[in-house]
DNA sequence: CACGTTGTCTGAACCGGTTTAGGCCAACCT
DNA sequence: AGGTTGGCCTAAACCGGTTCAGACAACGTG
């Protein structure tokens, strides 16, 4: 009752053609004349034909979806607020095509490579969305090899056949480190992200940059995972040690906002005592005390970018780079004049 | 060259045999000879045959995909963890049996019945999953005339022909309240979540349920979306009036940690000035300063059961709720004997 | 008038599985 | 011996589209 009952075959009958010249009709090829035409789609209207997907799938060997493969640690991906918004935009550019997303979320790389490996062996989607880009990744050759289209959410430090979407970090970053010296500070730790991934080990280096070019000695950096328990222990292990920094640039908002509890917590006022900024500018930046200081990033627009770009790949079978805006600073009250340099 | 090329029907050729037996050996089926199905199985492991999704898809009208649709607000959906761990939990159920997930996020509620209407007209799922149960929720009748199977998250206020997993709110709300009048609380507000959800609702409920039981008179409420945003505002509403109260009680955790925020910022001490509990225990809690008191939830052992139930349902046509164990209070420094009663 | 040309349409093959009807043969029963 | 049963297997239909070779008629052209 609730599948699709009314087959192309149906309509042909009723239309008194073939199966062919109907097919024909509804995807409005050459072929058919203009009675004949209107005649099919008019009757596949009153007959409620609508195409069955699976069908179609077998004779085009094409699946009509795409896939996003996530693999992040489950506490990592809780708190940040990249992908629920990255899949609200990709999803504006897919529902109208008919398009669906295939999502999966696995534990680990090796589970990654073979849930890839999976997805183009059952045919299940006809392109993916690479992202957490990390150094030399393997899975640049991995979906080559596979044959699988793709686009890579940031840009490879390979070669890549691929086209990307990337917004650069560095300008966010630097004018969060200028702005810092503007206020004054000059002891200015990092806490980084994962170096394994190309925006953890990118937002480090612009950091590093950015220093030197402000004149200052180069800076206290801690790696993490970019899990908020990460960046709480970073927090408050630059914070515990002898002279510490008056000011902490954290690689993503959830760290931050980690460093704003241990702050509290050691009983240090922010900004007086430790100025604290965040990047990304998610939700709760605004309503933890004070507000964080951070850069805005739109992960819907990525997903609407790297949806599109999926599709113009697909379709034409080559895509061009899109370069999103960068991040700008956001000033809030996490961030001030120190009270003792 | 990515496509699995070799079919049933080589492996028919190479084993000397019919298609259908070979068929029937991969689906170890009766009306095979032993010998045979062991060379079958031999040959079709040799030549690297996989199975077709597609054609099984178009042969046995199943796609090996479960749906599940959120109709949220973006904002809402980032600072909410439990899509990412829920979704992790489903995937450990889904994945060792080759089904798929299929995301939909949409906007609002129209499109989300046009969403289950087009999933189903597309035969893309064999099932779904259905969160963030309404009041006299439109989507059961809806996937009942559909006939796609279906697990709610949450029991349904009506009559659902769906099996449910459940969890019940009551018990974490009842002991949050308790503590808080253990430590001396009787002005106690509720920030509530959506009255239109269910768990908005029942969490609302359970704290009129609570504070009656505990002898004291019905304490304010107010409404919200469960959003960051609404959450610092119900706050600030809260604590800016008369007699303001002592304790607040957040139906979530991302409207206890805005919470947090407005207290600081009106500089109230927390949980001196003001005693703050939250609802989920995500990740964040524990970071914030005061960490935050709340109740844990477990959307990943959600994950699985529902994963679980709807595999069960769709074998056999029919399955058990389950009932997850009551989440419980996880005490922490927000909550804490008043100093102005 | 014979000859392409063009436009419209049909029939059948095809995608790669599943499923059913029925054939054949050996074993068993009376 | 003849009939029944059951196990093993094949051929073909089927799922619902797409696609291609070719039939046929109308048309213009030299």
């Amino acid at each position: 009752m609730s599948e699709n009952k009314v087959t192309i075959a149906d309509v042909a009958r009723e239309a008194g053609v073939s199966k062919g010249l109907v097919s024909f009709a509804l995807n409005d090829r050459p072929g058919v004349s203009a009675e004949s035409r209107v005649r099919i789609l008019e009757i596949a209207e009153r007959l409620g034909w609508t195409p069955s997907l699976r069908a179609r799938s077998l004779s085009t060997r094409r699946s009509f979806a795409l896939g996003l493969v996530i693999a992040r640690d489950p506490e990592v991906l809780g708190s940040d607020p990249f992908f629920p918004s990255f899949i609200a935009g990709v999803e504006t550019v897919l529902a109208p095509q008919g398009l669906a997303l295939v999502l999966s979320v696995v534990p680990d790389e090796t589970t990654e490579m073979r849930t890839y490996r999976a997805l183009v062996s059952d045919g299940r989607v006809d392109g993916v969305f690479l992202s957490d880009l990390r150094h030399n990744d393997p899975r640049i050759p991995l979906l080559q090899e596979l044959g699988l289209p793709a686009v890579t959410l940031g840009r490879p430090d390979t070669k890549s056949p691929f086209p990307c979407i990337s917004v650069d970090d560095t300008p966010g970053v630097a004018e969060t480190v200028r702005y810092l010296v503007s206020l004054g500070h000059r002891r200015i730790a990092h806490v980084a992200g994962s170096p394994a991934l190309l925006h953890g080990s990118r937002r480090r280096a612009a950091f590093d940059t950015a220093l030197r070019e402000a004149g200052l000695p180069a800076g206290q950096s801690i790696e993490t995972d970019f899990s908020v328990a990460a960046g709480a222990d970073a927090a408050r292990r630059l914070l515990t040690q002898d002279s510490p920094p008056t000011a902490i640039v954290f690689a993503n908002d959830p760290m931050a906002i980690a460093g704003l509890g241990v702050a509290h917590e050691l009983g240090l006022r922010v900004p007086d005592d430790v100025s604290i900024t965040g990047f990304d500018d998610i939700d709760f930046t605004r309503y933890v005390y004070p507000a964080l200081t951070t850069v805005r990033t739109a992960p819907s627009d990525w997903g609407r970018a790297a949806g599109r770009t999926l599709l113009d790949l697909m379709e034409h079978g080559t895509a061009p780079d899109v370069d999103l805006p960068a991040g700008r600073l956001v000033i809030r009250g996490s961030a001030g004049t120190p009270v003792r340099p």
